[in-house]
DNA sequence: GTGAAAGCGCTAACAC
DNA sequence: GTGTTAGCGCTTTCAC
C-alpha cells in the first residue's frame, strides 16, 4: 500500500477521491456517510482511495449542503473567570462534554463579554450550531428564549418568566430538595430550625425557601427564623449573625447553598457555639465548599454534571426532531449526610 | 411598503435582501462586508432592507465561499474535569476568551476524551477552524505539530521534541524564573538552599531545576540538595521529608511548583520546624494554593491568563498570514514575595 | 460603483 | 447500486 501521506498544500477533495477510485462523487459521499446502499466491493475501493489521499471531508461544505453543523453551543452569560471558578458552571460543561464525547458533535463555548449578547444572538442565528444550551443563574437570560423558535435550545433551570413556558429546561426539584434537607433536621429531633435563604427572585432561592417552609409546616414547627443572603460565604455569615442576634434558641440551620452554609460556620463559632454539637447545619449544592469544610457539610447534591449530560441529551433529541421531549426534565436530588448534622442533644 | 415580516420558517437569505433592496446579491455582500466601494446611498438602502428582514448572514455559506471560519479551537488534551480544576488551564482559556472578545472570532473548546485524539485531528483537518491553540502539560501532545502545516497553531509551552522546532509557542522563561526565586533566597542570606524539583522530562521541570543550579553556582553555593516529585502536594511532602532526613542543614527551599511547596509545608512542620523562621520556601506558578497557604507562599507568577491572551493574539496574526511572527514568545515572569520567606536568622 | 456569473466542497433528489 | 444534476448561501473575479 503506497502510504505516502505527504503534506499537500491544499487538502484533497471528495472529487479527487472519486477520480482516484473511478466512481462518482455521489458514491464517495455515500461511503463517507455510511450509506447502506453501496456494494462492499466499492466501499473498499473508495476507502482505499480515501486512505491513500488522506482525505478528510470538509465540514463546512458538508454543513452547507446538509444544513447541519454537528456542533452545539454552550452559552454561559457570565465572565470567563466566573465560568471557570464556579463549580456549578464548570460541572455542567463537564457533563455536556462527557455526553458529546460519545457523539460526533463538537462544543462551542460562548461566554459573556462586554456587550456580546448581540454577538451571541448573531452567532445563534447565523447557523453556526445546530442547537444551544443556556446556562445561567440569571433568570433574565431566558431572553434567549425567543430564539428557541430559530434554533433548538435547552436551559439550565426553570424559567421564571411566563413567556418562556414553552421552552425546554432541565432543573432540579428545589422544593423537594429543601424539604429533604429540612426533614433530615427534623428527624434528628431539631425543632428550632432556621433557614438562610437566597435571593427569592431566582428560582433556586425561591423554591428552596418554599421547601423549607413546607417541611416546617408539615411538622407543625415555627417558620419564622428566616434570614436572607446572596449566596456568598460573607452573606451566609451575616445572615447567621442576624439569626443569632435575635436571641431566640436555634438548634439547626438549613442554608440555601453551601457557600452561605460555610459562611455561617464562622458566625456560629464566633458566637462560641459548636457544629454540630450546638447547631446542626445543612447546605445545598454539594460543591467543593461542602466537602472541604470542617466539619464536612451535610448537603443536598444536585450533580450539575449529570444535569449537563441530561441537557446535552435532550438537545440532541430536539435536534433530531424528537417531538416527544417534555419541556421540563427534573434531575434527582440526593441528601449527602456528613458531619455537620447530629441528633439533638 | 408591504412590510409583512411574518416569522418565516427559514431565515431570510442574502438574495431576499437583494430583491428587497432592488440591488444585486454582490452589492449586498459588499455592504455586509463593509466594502468601501459602495455608494453611501446604496449602503443605506441595503442596510434598511437588512434591518427590515432581520437578515443575518449564514456563517457556514460564508465560510465555504471565503475559506475562513472565523473560529479557532482551543485544544486541551485533558479530561474536562482537569481542564476546569487546574487553574493553569482555566486561566489560559480565560485569557484566550478575553482576547477573542475583541474580535469576531469564536472559540471552540476541545477536550480530550477516550480516544478523541483522532477525532480532534479530523476536526482540525476538516476545516472547522482557522487555527488552533494547543494547551497541555504533556510534551507528547506536541504531536499535533505535524498538523501545523495544515492549519496554523500555537502551543503553550516550549516543545521538547526537536521536530517541533518550527512550531509556534508561547512560554515563560522557566530558567530565569527559577533563578529569580533562588536569588531571592540568596539575597535573604540563605546558603543551604535545597530544591524540590519536578519531573525533568517536562520542559518546566527541567528548566526550573537548571535555573536553581545556575543561581546556586553563580553564588558559589552547594547544589547537592535536590529531591524530585511529580508536582502534587503529596510528592512535595515526600520530597521535603527525604531532604530533611539527610540530616544536613537546610535553611531554604525552592520548589518547582506551588502545589509541591504546600506539600513541603506539612513535612517541615512535622519535623518541628517553622516557616519562615527556620526554613524559607519559594514556589512557582502563583496558583490558588500559593495565596491561600499559611503562611502565604512567596512564588513566581507566570500569569497564564496573559499567556492565553498572547497565544490568541499570535494565532490571529498567523491566520492573517503575518510572516514576521517569531516562533518563540516569552512571557514576563514576576517574583511575588509573600510571607513564606524571611532573612536568615 | 454595480451586476453577472462562476464557483467554494459537499449532499440529496432523481434517474438509470 | 450508481451516476447525474441541482443546489446549500455566500464571495469573488470579471466585465460594464
Amino acid at each position: 500500500m503506497t502510504d505516502r501521506t505527504i503534506a499537500k498544500p491544499s487538502a484533497p477533495t471528495l472529487e479527487a477521491v472519486a477520480a482516484h477510485a473511478g466512481v462518482s462523487r455521489a458514491t464517495v459521499s455515500r461511503v463517507v456517510n455510511n450509506s447502506p446502499k453501496v456494494t462492499d466491493e466499492v466501499v473498499a475501493i473508495v476507502n482505499a482511495a480515501i486512505d491513500e489521499l488522506g482525505y478528510v471531508p470538509n465540514r463546512v461544505a458538508r454543513s452547507l449542503a446538509s444544513r447541519k453543523t454537528q456542533a452545539i453551543a454552550v452559552i454561559v452569560p457570565e465572565t470567563a473567570s466566573k465560568v471557570f471558578d464556579d463549580p456549578f458552571f464548570s460541572s455542567i460543561v463537564q457533563g455536556v462534554a462527557l455526553h458529546l464525547a460519545g457523539t460526533e458533535y463538537t462544543l462551542s463555548l460562548l461566554m459573556e463579554t462586554e456587550n456580546s449578547s448581540a454577538k451571541t444572538r448573531r452567532y445563534l442565528r447565523g447557523g453556526n450550531v445546530d442547537g444551544a444550551l443556556i446556562v445561567s443563574h440569571h433568570v433574565s437570560d431566558h431572553s434567549y428564549t425567543q430564539l428557541g423558535a430559530t434554533v433548538p435550545m435547552v436551559f439550565a433551570g426553570r424559567p421564571l418568566i411566563p413567556e418562556a413556558v414553552a421552552s425546554y429546561y432541565v432543573d432540579v426539584d428545589n422544593v423537594e430538595g429543601a424539604r429533604m434537607a429540612t426533614n433530615h433536621l427534623i428527624e434528628l429531633g431539631h425543632t428550632r430550625i432556621a433557614t438562610i435563604a437566597g435571593r427569592t427572585d431566582m428560582p433556586g432561592g425561591h423554591d428552596r425557601l418554599a421547601g423549607w417552609r413546607a417541611a416546617m409546616a408539615a411538622a407543625g414547627l415555627d417558620d419564622s427564623l428566616v434570614a436572607h443572603g446572596d449566596f456568598s460565604p460573607a452573606d451566609g455569615a451575616a445572615a447567621m449573625r442576624a439569626l443569632l442576634e435575635r436571641g431566640e434558641p436555634i438548634d439547626a440551620v438549613f442554608s440555601a447553598n453551601d457557600q452561605m452554609a460555610v459562611g455561617a460556620y464562622s458566625a456560629v463559632r464566633s458566637a462560641g457555639l459548636r457544629i454540630p454539637d450546638d447547631i446542626s447545619i445543612v447546605g445545598f449544592d454539594n460543591d467543593r465548599y461542602a466537602a472541604t469544610a470542617s466539619p464536612p457539610l451535610t448537603t443536598v447534591d444536585q450533580s450539575p454534571e449529570q444535569m449537563g449530560e441530561a441537557m446535552a441529551g435532550i438537545l440532541l433529541r430536539l435536534i433530531d426532531g424528537d417531538e416527544t421531549v417534555p419541556n421540563a426534565t427534573m434531575m434527582p436530588l440526593e441528601l449527602v449526610v456528613r458531619e455537620s448534622t447530629a441528633p439533638r442533644r
